[in-house]
RNA sequence: GCCGAGGUGGCGAAACUGGCAUACGCAGGGGACUUAAAAUCCCCAGAGCGCGAGCUCGUGCGGGUUCAAAUCCCGCCCUCGGCACCA
């Protein structure tokens, strides 16, 4: 059938400004009656978006409009993580202000969203770079440190060379800074701390209740990492006492050293002269390394003897007592009981420096290990020996007995420890949220009061790396509470406090005396559905639960849990190019498989879109060739939206052609359908029409399902495809039915709708509808269309499937009749001959199985 | 090492609660249209055996439960992700 060829760039123009001019996506916040907080991570501006990002977004976008046509009062906001080091690393290399520079990019951004038909509710934007922003950011601070959740401590920090700043634990990645790569060096330096670790119990326990992938609550749960046990004190010779942590206080009769970490404070007292030129060598060597270093696990345990004893509290024993870099100062108590018998790291160093071994576990069969002739420790389960009062208990009952010992002799207590540090938040950088303290000598550190905020980023030409206290005139100021002269915390904030709590900012973004109403945000929060990318499965998710549990402590908020339901989307991959000698190559630089530069062989891999490995693919140009609608068709299609996948340009051919046909067959019988608006009785129709009935009633209902709860946007699709190619097959007939291929047209556009704005709000207007798709409702499926006139049952003898047998779908659904009907028909009563019937298993409306001899 | 996710045609994948394995798409083969090509349309397509009706095998591997297993259970292998000297 000839017609108007599809042409996507000339629709894609007519549509690009009509939902927000319509003010589709505008929501209403002032009231909550089906309301529904769709919520997209918002992205670093960092130059342009290619296909990947766009997967986020155009996920989130289909997701949001099949809402709003089930009429859910939908925020679906945006907005720009804008300030930190990538921007300013950007600025510096391009010569120009990292405002600038964010700016520009955000302006690009926006263009993209638009050329892809993204529909967010731009009166909501917010941009964490400005001041009406980060004013709030500082306001943030300043009640984590009126309630004690924002402290500044001395304290040995990560520090990266390259980017001139210090790094949170959790922004060193395998021993390198999470940007640059580069190794982090340690330096001791003054800085500010969130209390994150008051909240770990809190933020461990209530992973329950929240409807997120199950390996990123895990992600979490390793990150916290909750350990149960005891500390247990042991008194030294000289006097004072040393508290170590261990989740095995059962073993303590086995412990025959203690080792502390260098930096411990009692390692001075600790030392004997004897021994002070050693232990000082080996703590300064020790402080030069980083904490990377010093974790890295293959790396060969040292330490060295402070020359004191410590008793064992259980048996009265003189043990000595060790430093050694492998114990971690800022875990459990900085010290640990060593029970080499019984621990592989402990055996490595006992047997390294010749220190005792005493067995206290024996194996349930075969003999006891002989501390001299060992070869590791001894880690299975086993029978307790010569552990006083515990010798003869199971291992198994060991653990509780030996911690209620403990306690009963006041030897110990109970005790629970973290893996999860405090959130060190100081960077010295310019790019960030001024840290709203200052210092004066009379009054100390004095915070800025509320009505003072914004504390302003200095406006001064940007000249390469440098921090507020490189700025001169920045530091000087008077102190608000004496008015004498004072000293401004020259810091900023890591950019992670600004993406902490951006979610609250979004219902009320243009309020001007507080960060959000919290009126508003209790009735919208917490958001139905958040998507976004696994990278932030700890860093982001973790931060944000905790600023949502600290605020409402403090009674901001009403909820505890920032984010409902989680959704992260897969990563798009592409090939990348790798020639020997010239690194990664675009592919217009290989020609069969070789370096157009070198004629060296290249190695081809996959790998998921990056500037850096020069495999992106951009947007603009899939959308000069193909248009947005294809685009996002392709993406989504391509699979499930939670798992990776591969970009290829076959596979966008394969959306194009899809739409092509698509269009060809509603543009084809435009014509024919002009007038046909009596409603049509399903009844009078013939069975291909019936047919194609059902099909429409089965795919509205798939494509809902698969829109409103599961996500399985890449088959909903697939069901939109077919149901195309059945209306394709019925329209060649000359008797089909115009009031049917109206409806089915109808709806078609409809379903289409989320995944391709342009095309369907375009085929819809031909059609002659005046209200916009958006406005439109959701087509309704009706269950007994949905079910069929006829279905085919297969029918198993054996296990095997020998007949198909075809009835009407009500006398399916009766097991008596789908019985007799399959034991009767002939292809089964064929195979039936000779044979006894055991048993006849029925299912309705689904199968029938015969087992027979 | 510990924890998690995954392994299905040549490829991306589907099968939702144990019930017809491979929907939908890509690539491929054959045909139609065309002077030709592109585009489009139609047909074929898991593997093996058989002239054929058909039969056998088949969801990483080996066992098991069941009338029936991609799906459940036991034991392995491989890939990816997180954590890892955290006491």
């Amino acid at each position: 059938m000839k017609g108007e060829p599809y042409d996507p760039q000339q629709i894609e123009n007519r549509w690009r400004d009509f939902w927000r001019d319509r003010g589709h996506f505008r929501a209403d916040t002032g009231r909550a009656e089906r309301k529904f907080y769709y919520l997209n991570m918002f992205p670093y501006p960092s130059g342009y978006l290619h296909v990947g990002h766009g997967r986020n977004y155009i996920i989130g976008d289909a997701i949001v409009r099949f809402l709003r046509m089930r009429r859910h009062n939908v925020l679906n906001p945006m907005g720009w993580d804008a300030f930190g080091l990538p921007a300013e690393n950007a600025a510096i290399e391009r010569g120009i202000h990292p405002r600038d520079w964010t700016l520009q990019n955000i302006a690009y951004a926006k263009d993209q969203f638009r050329a892809w038909g993204i529909a967010y509710d731009w009166d909501r934007e917010v941009t964490t770079c400005l001041p009406d922003y980060y004013r709030w950011t500082q306001w943030l601070f300043l009640k984590l440190f009126e309630n004690d959740l924002a402290y500044k401590k001395r304290a040995d920090v990560n520090y990266c060379p390259s980017c001139q700043t210090v790094l949170a634990n959790e922004q060193v990645v395998g021993g390198e800074c999470e940007r640059c790569g580069t190794a982090p060096e340690r330096k001791t330096l003054d800085q500010w701390f969130f209390r994150i670790t008051a909240y770990a119990d809190r933020l461990l326990a209530d992973l329950a209740q929240l409807d997120w992938p199950e390996h990123v609550k895990k992600m979490q749960e390793n990150w916290i990492g909750r350990s149960e046990g005891a500390t247990i004190t042991f008194p030294t010779e000289i006097g004072g006492a040393i508290s170590v942590f261990t989740t095995r206080p059962d073993t303590l009769w086995g412990a025959t050293f203690l080792v502390l970490a260098p930096e411990h404070p009692l390692v001075d007292a600790l030392t004997v002269p004897e021994r002070r030129a050693e232990v000082e060598a080996y703590r300064r060597q020790s402080g030069r390394a980083t904490e990377i270093e010093r974790l890295s696990a293959e790396r060969d345990k040292t330490g060295v003897f402070t020359g004191s004893r410590a008793l064992n509290p259980v048996t009265g024993e003189p043990i000595p007592v060790w430093i050694a870099d492998y114990v971690l100062p800022t875990y459990g108590t900085g010290a640990i009981m060593c029970v080499p018998a019984h621990d592989e790291r402990d055996f490595a160093f006992a047997r390294k420096y010749g220190l005792p071994i005493r067995v206290v576990i024996a194996p349930s069969d075969g003999p006891v290990p002989d501390p001299r002739t060992m070869t590791g420790a001894y880690i299975e389960p086993g029978t307790m020996i010569s552990s006083g009062l515990l010798s003869g208990t199971p291992a198994a009952d060991a653990l509780a007995r030996a911690t209620a010992y403990l306690e009963e002799q006041r030897l110990g207590e109970r005790a629970v420890t973290y893996r999860l540090r405090d959130w060190l938040i100081s960077r010295q950088r310019y790019w960030g949220a001024p840290i709203p303290i200052v210092y004066c000598d009379r009054c100390g550190t004095v915070p800025i009061p509320e009505r003072d905020l914004p504390v302003l980023l200095p406006d001064v030409p940007f000249i390469g790396k440098m921090g507020l206290a490189d700025i001169s005139g920045y530091a000087d100021t008077s102190c608000p509470r004496c008015g004498g002269k004072a000293k401004r915390d020259t810091d900023t904030m890591d950019t992670f406090v600004d993406s902490s709590w951006y979610f609250l900012r979004f219902v009320s973004p243009r309020e001007e005396e507080a960060p959000f109403v919290s009126d508003d945000v209790n009735r919208w929060l917490p958001v139905d559905l958040y998507v976004g990318g696994v990278e932030h499965a700890i860093l982001h998710l973790l931060y944000s639960r905790f600023i949502t549990k600290a605020l409402y402590d403090s009674g901001y908020v009403s909820f505890t849990e920032p984010f409902k339901r989680l959704f992260t989307q897969g990563m798009v991959c592409h090939t990348a190019y790798k020639c020997p000698q010239h690194g990664w190559l675009y592919p217009k630089e290989v020609n069969d498989q070789r370096c157009t530069k070198c004629e060296q062989v290249i190695a081809t891999s996959y790998f998921s879109m990056s500037k850096s490995k020069k495999n992106v693919v951009e947007p603009a140009d899939i959308i000069a060739r193909y248009g947005a609608d294809t685009e996002r068709l392709y993406t989504l299609f391509m699979g499930p939206p939670d798992r990776d996948i591969e970009w290829s340009e076959d596979g966008i051919r394969g959306a194009w052609r899809f739409l092509n046909r698509a269009w060809s067959v509603v543009v084809g019988e435009i014509s024919r359908l002009t007038g046909s608006t009596v409603d049509l009785d399903p009844a009078t129709l013939d069975p291909d029409g019936r047919a194609l009935w059902h099909k429409l009633h089965a795919t509205v209902k798939k494509v809902t399902e698969e829109l409103g709860d599961r996500l399985g946007l890449n088959t909903a699709i697939a069901a939109i495809m077919e149901l195309v190619n059945d209306l394709s097959s019925y329209v060649e007939r000359l008797e089909a039915d115009p009031q049917l291929v109206r409806r089915v047209v109808r709806d078609l556009v409809l379903l289409l709708s989320p995944f391709t704005p342009f095309f369907s709000e375009e085929l819809w207007h031909r059609l002659g509808e005046r209200q916009p798709v958006l406005e439109t409702p959701w087509p309704e499926y009706d269950p007994e269309a949905v079910r069929g006139d006829e279905v085919e049952i297969p029918v198993q003898i054996n296990g095997k499937v020998r007949a198909r047998v075809r009835m009407a779908t009500a006398a399916a659904a009766d097991r008596d009749v789908l019985q007799a009907t399959a034991l009767a028909w002939p292809e089964v009563q064929e195979r039936l001959r000779g044979q006894e019937v055991q048993r006849v298993v029925v299912v309705p409306g689904r199968l029938v199985s015969i087992v027979v001899r």
